[in-house]
DNA sequence: TCCATTTGTCTATTTATCTAGACAACTCGA
DNA sequence: TCGAGTTGTCTAGATAAATAGACAAATGGA
């Protein structure tokens, strides 16, 4: 159940933001069950002790985020769940691919830290085992909605200010720039795909026994030399992986 | 670096408010230096392009959350990194024993699942070994600083809204309010110390080579039936366990 | 078709937030 | 002691957010 009161007046935050905040998180809590037909603005307004035109501010920015969908006469309901496409080939770059489809990405530093190179790391990255490696754990969430959870290998001698540059650009695209690296392709990817674990349940807020798409990727500059070893569990039930053009 | 922009105007979140959390961030960063000294009003102005009266506004809030001092005419200072004090007592709650220290208390669920009880919690609960059991993993925080990292057990059958209520209202005392249990004490309580698993790292913020106190308690209602049990690790560079009395 | 229900639009008013400027009060070093 | 630099306080006005009420326009079922 939502709860009917957790709206402060008075605290900075606008009333109509706390509310679609809170209709988002229903939203993807499922809260409005199979038909997702949302209660009328006069139920919500009074649900949330306010005026109908600050529920209508809260519905009138979900409807911009394409979350849901107001029709005169009707009702509101929620949109069904978008499954966001991946391209997976060689040249595109994570955000390119996502343009158009999104309006706000972000991408959160789960952990970071240097450790030993394991062999299977050293080995894909191509430098000595135990050499010094960056570890990064990120979540990407798009709309809000968490997509994905990745445990990232960097040589932590080149790139010492990954973290740093990740959690301040948001990107990972903007923080190889940052870094000096304008460009770079993948040059190889694995694919398979398992049920969550009970961390990835808790990272990605999945119920049980949902299932990932582990893609094992190693993205190298555009001659060949390994950047990164990155091993991304996405949430099958929200995300397309896409070779090529779209299908439709 | 704190980026020069980044505040959005009519983004339903007041300018003060953005400004409050930028600041803040830059404090736990650690970004004033080894005296704390922060730049004046006019200049923190300058660097938000907006009016001093807001600045003024987002700095009187920190004071309010007791982050910063600001004395009249030398200027505004960070506040030595406070050590929150718990009392581990019996009957003391971990809330009430904070009260008048902090100003603002967040309980974050990380991760939460039922699962069969192993051997070692069915025995600290008094179950059957393979009852259901409710793992809740918790991150705390006041005033926006990660003091503790717990992992809790509870029975799933009784507790099974506790994720829930844990999630809704920030805090397990208020949970387990709702769920029936007025008082609770701590019948058995076990401290260590060691250092800080990486993970742990990754959710307190803490950088390799910290150092957390690991508490396992075991709290029970007045009569002394098991409740929870809990492991928790705070922060031992932030946080002060507690028997008996303050010192000082 | 008619009617209850729902979203869309308009006007008006109040309250919260932000800006602008002036000056007082205080601290610290020259 | 003086003055530069700082925070504290006040007034006034502009802009954004929220409330209140009324009615139009569309939908879907009786």
């Amino acid at each position: 159940m939502m709860p009917k009161d957790g709206i402060d007046r008075g605290s900075g935050v606008a009333l109509w933001r706390q509310i679609a905040d809170r209709l988002r998180q229903a939203i993807v809590d499922g809260e409005f069950g199979t038909d997702g037909l949302m209660p009328g603005e006069m139920a919500l307004s009074a649900r949330f002790a306010v005026n109908r035109h600050t529920v209508r501010a809260a519905l009138a920015g979900l409807v911009e985020e394409g979350l849901i969908e107001t029709v005169q006469g009707r009702g509101t309901r929620v949109r069904p769940p978008k499954r966001y496409s991946f391209p997976i080939s060689k040249r595109t770059r994570f955000s390119e691919g996502l343009a158009g489809q999104i309006r706000e990405r972000q991408v959160t530093v789960i952990e970071d830290g240097v450790l030993a190179a394991p062999q299977t790391v050293a080995e894909k990255l191509g430098l000595a085992e135990g050499h010094p490696v960056l570890r990064l754990v990120l979540v990407s969430r798009v709309d809000g909605v968490a997509l994905s959870n990745s445990t990232n290998y960097f040589d932590a001698q080149r790139f010492a200010a990954m973290a740093e540059r990740v959690r301040e650009t948001g990107s990972i695209t903007r923080a190889y720039r940052d870094l000096g690296v304008e460009d770079y392709i993948r040059r190889a990817t694995e694919l398979t795909a398992r049920l969550a674990d009970e961390r990835e349940r808790g990272l990605l807020d999945l119920k049980p026994g949902a299932v990932v798409m582990e893609a094992r990727a190693l993205n190298a500059t555009p001659e060949g030399a390994p950047l990164q070893y990155a091993v991304t569990a996405f949430a099958a039930d929200r995300v397309t992986l896409r070779l090529g053009d779209p299908i439709e």
